[in-house]
Formats: structure tokens, sequence, C-alpha cells
DNA sequence: GCAAAAGTGTTCGCGGTACACCCATGA
DNA sequence: TCATGGGTGTACCGCGAACACTTTTGC
């Protein structure tokens, strides 16, 4: 035996992603339906078991992408859950991450293979084990990041409309904003780019589109900012 | 074997501390003397193994009484740290918390047993394993928390002057703080009672003490505030 | 011509910040 | 009497919040 290393008995290693998607109206979680024993049937948050060769990250990273088919995935390591009996089955700490997803360019087909489906916020299902407390950590998480880091807009395609980007942001924190301090706000972070081009689905006037500079915006994501909203 | 756990090969799991303190001067990290191989001799944080029939707060608890005596110490879980050669003796992943604890009521002779130190942020030695990024992890996380939580108050000493509890904000905050501004708005959390005793020791005049308002205390605890400093 | 969403500026109040002088006391 | 730290109030500025009307165009 090593000195100092007093191995335990066996405790398994999980991690599981509480993964966000913006479908125009609503903030949405994309959960599965667990296909085994115990609570076969129930919705749970994708998960999976940490590997030898990989450490956490790489490890959400492969859930991921098991998931979604999508690489490049925004993602933060939000807290490990170490309950005792958290998981009737055996002796498991999971270390929840939360990842923010451009909720069109994950991969249907994936999704159909595991029961997958998205689900508002405001519809959430009781999740098995401690899930329900992940999604809330995760979604408390998110609101003080938000308010830190322009990351918010990760959830949205490429070409955007302001009003898109405020149902956003009123979705994220959940209370209504005021249009025109939104814009002002928005415009004073000088991350975007408003194009020639306008959005006409949804209304009869059209509404630009508008996208980031890339530039500025990773400038942002790595030195914070403060937006009060 | 069950469905869906498939053991992977042995990982350690481990909870190392990142101690505060603060002595009237500077924001101090109680550091230990590594006294078995490898890297006996270099400094470290005080850690310790996750145990079958505990959690990972009960393991932090644990390792914190181990060294300091002290219970009830606040404290919260950081990070996980997960690199899978951030330990080059066994694959261990760490969960690192942090404390912040009145650095008049620990044990000494224990401190003593574990050959540990407090060091001043400044003058903080090169650490073992990932020990220095887990520390600096940790005060951003300290900043960030006492801009929203009164927890800074838990590094004083029952009764302190306002200008201990400032020297305290401006050890954790790394910056000089107006004293007029600064009296204000702790006042205006109104969570302090001014005493009718007197603290001498620090000049001719006498600065009144103060103490904490434990029920008002309590309440901003919970419901989060906003002091910006 | 009307319905539906887009776009656009101003005013007000509060909170943050900057700033300087007198007080009490022990040496 | 002087040196040291303690205690106190005000004025300005900027930011956040509240708020309403005009424009465009498809039906």
């Amino acid at each position: 035996m090593i000195k100092g290393y007093n191995p335990e008995d066996k405790i398994f290693l999980a991690v599981d992603c509480i993964i966000f998607g913006f479908d125009d109206e609503d903030l949405k979680v994309l959960l599965i339906q667990r296909d085994f024993e115990p609570e076969k049937g129930n919705w749970s948050l994708m998960g999976g078991f940490l590997k030898q060769e990989e450490n956490l990250d790489d490890a959400a990273t492969r859930i991921l992408y098991r998931l979604t088919g999508m690489h490049d995935i925004y993602m933060e390591q939000l807290y490990a859950f170490s309950e005792v009996d958290r998981d009737p089955v055996a002796r498991t700490i999971s270390t929840a991450y939360y990842a923010i997803i451009n909720i069109e360019k994950h991969n249907e087909e994936l999704i159909e293979n595991y029961n997958a489906k998205w689900f508002s916020l405001k519809e959430v299902p009781d999740l098995i084990f401690d899930h329900n407390a992940m999604l809330d950590k995760a979604i408390r998480r998110l609101r003080r990041r938000t308010s830190i880091n322009p990351i918010g807009f990760e959830l949205l395609p490429e070409k955007f409309t302001m009003r898109q980007l405020q149902k956003l942001y009123e979705a994220i924190l959940d209370k209504k904003l005021d249009k025109r301090n939104f814009i002002n706000k928005i415009n004073s972070m000088d991350i975007l780019i408003k194009l020639e081009e306008k959005d006409m689905s949804s209304s009869t006037k059209g509404s630009f589109l508008h996208t980031f500079d890339q530039e500025k915006y990773d400038n942002k994501k790595t030195n914070n900012f403060y937006l009060k909203l």
C-alpha cells in the first residue's frame, strides 16, 4: 500500500449533464428516459461514468457528444453530488455539468435513440435520484453567469433579432424586461453587429438581424463585465 | 454486474481544504508540510480521502476538524479537480472545499502536529500537485461571495471594530476602501450592533466595538444582497 | 384602414464615489 | 503639545428604471 493512500471501498464516479436550449419562447432542458432499472422509464439527466483515461471535463464532453452529436459546446462544471444514498444501487458520486447549446444544431436522430425530449423549465417532471436538485442548481448558476459573461448568446442561432435575444434573457431570468432599456444595455456591451438583412418571419415590418463581433465577444467572455438586467 | 454500472479501474477520491484566516492585517491561508512521499516536506493544502460512509461535505468537515479542532466552520464546495495525472502516485480526483475561520479560535497544538503554518496570500509558496490552482480558484470565489453574502464576518472575532472589518474587506478584495463610504455601506446592511464598549488597543482614543445582530445576519446570509465595494 | 410587431429618447431618482476636518488620548 | 488613529456629512454624477408614440406592411 502506498503511504497516505488508503483506498476505501468502491465508489462509482459519474457525470451528469444539464443541457439547456432555447426555442424562441422558452428555456428548455434536454432529458432522457432511462431504459434500465432502477427507475426504468423515468426521466433523467443524460449521464455516464468517468473513464480511467479521462478527466471530468472530458467525460462531460463525451457524454454531451453522445446525445447531441455536437462538439465545442459551452459547458461548465457545476457541483459534485455525493450523498451516500443518492443512488440506491451503488455508492455513486456524480459531478454535474451544465451545457448550453443552440437547439437547432443538435442531432435529432441521436435524441430519438435515447428517448430524449426537451422540456420547458416550468414543465420539468420528477427526475430520478437528485437530478431535480442538480437542475435547480444549474438554473441558478446560469442566471448568475449570464450577468457576468455573455454566454447566453450560445443559445441563439448565428443571426438573430433583438427580440429573440430579449426573449432569451427573459426566459433565463424569468422576468419581463423593458424593450428600450434592454437594447440600450446590450448595445453598450458593444459586441453585436447589426446586419442589413431583416428577419421577416416574426412581423410584417421585419426586424433587423444581428450577429456577434467574434473578436469583441471573445474578449468579454474572458474579461468579465457586469450586465444588470 | 448491475446494468449500466460498469466499474472502471480504481480512482481515489480526496478532499482538499483551503482554509482562510485573517489576522487584522492580512488574509492568510493555512498550509501543512507534507510528511510522506512524494513531495515530502513540501507545502500542501490539508486533505484526506473520502470514506465510504460519508459524503463530501462530511469529509471536508472531518478534515477541517482534524487540523483546527473547530466545528461549525463556514465552508463551501469549490470544484472537483480531476486531471488524470494531477497526482503522480495514483489516479486521484480531489474535490476542493474552502473554509473561513476565526484565526484566534483554532487549536495551536493540532497545527503544530501537522507542521501547519499560516501564509499571507502574497507569500504562498509553491504547493504540491495542483494546489496552487485550487487556492487561486478559492480566492476568486471568496471575493465574489463576500459581495453577495456577509460571510466575511466569519473571519472576525465576536467583537470587532469598524476598522478591523474594513481591513478585512480590503484584504479580501485586495484594494483600499474609503473609510466613510465603507461605514455607510455596512450600516445600510443593518446587521451590526454598536456596543458601548471600546477597543483601546489600536489607538489612544479607542474605537467602538461591534457585534452581529445574529437574527438579521442569518436572514441576509440566506436572502442574498449585493454589496458593491 | 387596421392589426401586429419594430423601432426609438427623455426624465427622474437613487446609489456610488470623492473628499477634509475635528476629536480624544497617551506618551 | 503632539502624534496617532477614530469618527463624521455633503455634493456631484452616472446608471438604472419608468414610460408612449410612430413606423411598416400584409391582410
